[in-house]
DNA sequence: CACCAGGCAAGTA
DNA sequence: TACTTGCATGGT
């Protein structure tokens, strides 16, 4: 190998460190959706109680939360935070997959990679790292979930630009890796890790994290 | 007390 | 097009 590949440096030097992730938390596809909205922006443990709420109340299924009232669904998952938009938003998700696919997440998921991409991007709500979440934590498709983490993180460590957008990011990963949902889902999750023990938003940077020296 | 978490869309200039 | 703001609970 006579090519620099620091994305699979870092990758190799992140697994041997904290080790393997077990992401995603859930039992099934479907709640890997339902959790993949209701994690935006919020910290899991508050969406680990919204869900627990759905489940108590056996509503954990793409036909029961279809039926139930808006208002129904942003009460139980009031822990989740911003309640009354990730109501919305996850009813829109619902009624998409509805429309399209038959209120068959699983066709969804076995749609083409860029196809049920779009389909996924087109409901209101739902925007890039959702999407590809969906599609690599539900769907098991190579694709690469970028997350503020994944920027600050690069960033900071000068292997990528400031400026850099989702979809460049994405690309940057995409291009240096290997197409494997199994390495993907792998990277993502210790970036997270990694982001939440050494990359905190409010330290300018962190003396003894792990990729010091890539 | 302030800050932030596994974002996204709508509003403004 | 490029910023800014609203959404909201719960942990540190």
């Amino acid at each position: 190998m006579t090519e620099d590949n620091r994305f699979l440096q870092v990758y190799d030097l992140l697994y041997r460190f904290f080790g393997p992730q077990e992401w995603w938390p859930g039992d099934t596809r479907f709640e890997v959706v339902v959790g993949a909205v209701l994690t935006q922006n919020t910290n899991w443990s508050n969406v680990s109680k919204a869900i627990n709420n759905i489940k108590n109340n056996g509503l954990l299924s793409f036909e029961a939360l279809l039926a139930l009232p808006i208002d129904d669904l942003a009460t139980l998952i009031r822990p989740s935070g911003y309640f009354n938009i990730k109501a919305r938003r996850l009813k829109n998700l619902l009624l998409m997959i509805e429309q399209r696919y038959q209120g068959q997440l699983d066709l969804l998921l076995q749609d083409h990679l860029m196809t049920g991409r779009m389909n996924l991007l087109s409901v209101q709500g739902v925007g890039p790292e959702t999407a590809d979440s969906i599609l690599l934590y539900a769907g098991n498709h190579p694709i690469f979930v970028v997350d503020a983490y994944t920027h600050r993180i690069f960033s900071r460590h000068q292997l990528l630009a400031d400026e850099c957008d989702y979809d460049s990011i994405q690309e940057s990963f995409m291009s240096a890796l290997p197409l494997e949902s199994a390495l993907f889902n792998e990277y993502h999750a210790l970036i997270v890790r990694l982001g939440k023990e050494y990359c905190r938003k409010s330290k300018p940077r962190c003396e003894c994290c792990p990729l010091n020296g890539v």
